[in-house]
DNA sequence: ATGAAAGCGCTAACAG
DNA sequence: CTGTTAGCGCTTTCAT
């Protein structure tokens, strides 16, 4: 079965392909009635125009890629793919396809995929932190893209990210509102950026009530490369201390689930003895014990808002880089009400 | 910046376009001179023919579609991904852009993805079980199409799937060899075909041993959509009865999961009074109490099978359906051993 | 071994 | 308002 061409409605329509072209693409100078034939005849046949010449005549691919890296953990993954499905969801308004890529490894030999070296792409995706000359050569290349989820060092690119200021807050603030003052704080700072995002926000919900805490509390050698080892030795380091904090502050859930491990292993209960907060979400907090407490970053909202800006940008327009509210608390079984009733 | 095209690399090299075509695709009936000056210009300059073209003029879009199910549970999403990385290795050897789709949750009015529709995309891989009607109206269209981890009925279409009778056999096996024999059984039966499956590896291992179980231990009625309480309601149903079981085999992690929550509600301590064994190798089971033994199903060898199937099916050869191996036996800390040492 | 030329299915001047 | 026509950048037949 041969496929139908512009042509070939364009005949069965009694009109020249311009004229099909015209209704295709929404464009004026086509008398109503004509435009009616023309959609009619289109919607009986089911014709679909060529994406492939309209590619090749519009220089467009039609195309965003969005580029994962390699190898990065299946916690990480799961948020992909949260990520991906707001992107899926608003990729289909605008008529793009979404093509998935991944990038080595950070360390490794940098390569870019192929759709991205053919430039057969109109805009690129990046998920999570990525290295400015990354971001750079694409530039270089004239291609738009965006980053999300990243902690970028300046503005010089688009990007959404989570106010993980606020998130910061929100969690210790509902430790205070426990009747906590000895709180501890777990946290990364290879991103300086998130580490400054999220200890002014510990700060301030700190200061507002007028708290101090020893310094000691304060752990900030967790990292995500060796996520579980490093979250659980900042806990071991706070249980040595000579006071013990009654509730401690993860600047992500991995962090608590790890530390959370870490109090239980030496003989505390949670959150009986500790309580813990943290920042994300991810699914696993739900399966814990007990359940965590947490602040709910919206992975899939910053999907979409990425493909609306993307698409912007795609477009020629200017864009502002968007952080979305991160404020929303999921109270579980993590947290200890230090108030009397 | 002006693109090049084949022309300027034909200009460039004092040939005509032709002979460029020729060497970019490797094609015999050119002197291996020109060839070589030809080859060294395009690197030079870096030159990569446009795939808008080619696609026009070979009728190929070099897409492969992955279409995931709306709205499944972030567990599948993982799995997805998992997938989605063995598929996206293998593409890169075969120049095809994977492309991320999703169509409508199962019941939902369906709708294909406008790729589909457009006939923009070179052959379809599934996520999962998929309709019969939906794989017929892709075969239809002319479209080849593959599904990942389905439990397909019949024969009719290609599909590359774990031998979950295998695994069942194992993960059964193991509670025996460490020595129990009252062993009770959670699993779904949505699936005919993987109910039959894990069902007969299940029976295998204890009719190998002579052991017989009372049939209020085989709780078939798990499912996931309501993952979580279908299977909790299947451990307490195994609780109430008389004789308590001294192992559960799960048929999926995710119940497995559940199940051990029930148990532990109930003043279970796990695994001394209760062992528990799944199949999936989830991410999550290494982070619940106790960390759970499994059988690991391996997503992503899945992924790049099915990519090689596809391709396969796009140019026109027949493939044969592929069951990979999946016995491979996660040990952790849910199995008690209950053999002197 | 190399080149000229046609054409894939569409869009967009331009002319009528 | 409608039609003619010239490409977009490649592949491929057919001459040379």
């Amino acid at each position: 079965m041969e496929r139908l061409t512009i042509k070939d409605i364009a005949r069965m329509a009694g009109v020249s392909p311009t004229v099909v072209s015209f209704v295709i693409n929404n464009k004026p100078g086509v008398s109503s009635s004509t435009r009616k034939k023309v959609i009619e005849i289109i919607k009986e046949t089911n014709f679909r125009p060529s994406l492939s010449s309209r590619r090749l005549i519009l220089k467009k691919s039609f195309n965003i890629s969005i580029v994962v890296r390699k190898g990065a953990s299946p916690f990480n993954n799961l948020f992909y793919f949260e990520i991906a499905q707001g992107l899926l969801e608003k990729s289909k308004e605008y008529g793009y396809n979404i093509v998935f890529t991944d990038i080595p490894a950070l360390g490794d030999k940098f390569e870019f995929p192929e759709i991205i070296k053919q430039k057969d792409t109109d805009g690129v995706i990046f998920f999570q932190d990525t290295e400015s000359y990354i971001l750079n050569e694409i530039e270089n290349l004239g291609i738009p893209c965006v980053v999300i989820d990243a902690h970028p060092d300046n503005d010089a690119y688009s990007y959404v990210m989570a106010d993980y200021e606020k998130a910061a807050y929100t969690a210790t603030m509902h430790l205070i509102e426990n009747g906590h003052t000895d709180i501890a704080f777990i946290t990364s700072c290879t991103s300086p950026n998130f580490y400054t995002q999220v200890f002014s926000g510990f700060k301030k919900a700190l200061d507002g009530k007028g708290i101090s805490i020893p310094s000691s509390w304060i752990q900030i050698d967790a990292n995500d490369e060796r996520n579980e080892e490093s979250a659980y030795e900042c806990m071991e380091r706070i249980l040595s201390t000579k006071n013990k904090p009654t509730a401690v502050f993860c600047a992500v859930d991995m962090y608590a689930a790890s530390a959370i491990k870490c109090a239980k292993a030496h003989g505390y209960r949670v959150p009986e003895d500790i309580s813990f907060v943290g920042i994300d979400d991810i699914i696993l907090s739900r399966y814990i014990e007990p359940a965590l407490t947490t602040i709910r970053i919206d992975k899939k909202l910053m999907g979409s808002l990425a493909m609306e800006m993307i698409i912007k940008k795609i477009d020629g327009q200017h864009v502002e880089n968007v952080i979305v509210a991160s404020d929303n608390l999921i109270v579980r079984d993590s947290v200890r009400n230090l108030r009397p009733e």
